[in-house]
DNA sequence: ATTCTGACATCCA
DNA sequence: ATGGATGCCAGAA
């Protein structure tokens, strides 16, 4: 398998998300080359469970998408509270500030 | 080959 | 402001 194709550029660009900090799905598909490709990357996450710093994606809103069982939206937030990361939790919906962790590359 | 689906993002009413 | 519809694009059926 080429190390070419989207889903490896994806998984790069998901381990070079800095610690203590927050991208959302769009960005790492602009990251890829693919800007409108956003949905794919949740795709990608959902394939590989393990190996990624998963927590550190979340949508535009700065919600957590999480529909994989295994890795449950409060996983996430532990995880990222492990980071230092502000979790704002508003009628049992989970979220990050992404005015104060957005990665900005 | 065609249709459906979805860890998103936008647009419109 | 909130919800439904639409666009995108690769993989599954």
């Amino acid at each position: 398998m080429n190390s070419d194709s989207f889903e490896q550029k994806v998984i790069k660009a998901i381990k070079s998300i800095p610690k203590g900090q927050v991208a959302t799905y769009g960005q790492i598909a602009a990251m890829t080359g693919s800007p409108r490709s956003a949905r794919l990357v949740g795709s990608i996450l959902r394939k590989n469970p393990d190996r990624l710093p998963w927590h550190r994606v979340a949508n535009k809103k700065g919600e957590i998408s999480i529909v994989n069982i295994e890795f449950p939206a409060e996983l996430q937030k532990e995880l990222l509270e492990k980071e230092s990361v502000e979790i704002k939790k508003i009628n049992n919906i989970i979220s990050v500030d992404l005015d104060k962790y957005l990665w900005n590359p």
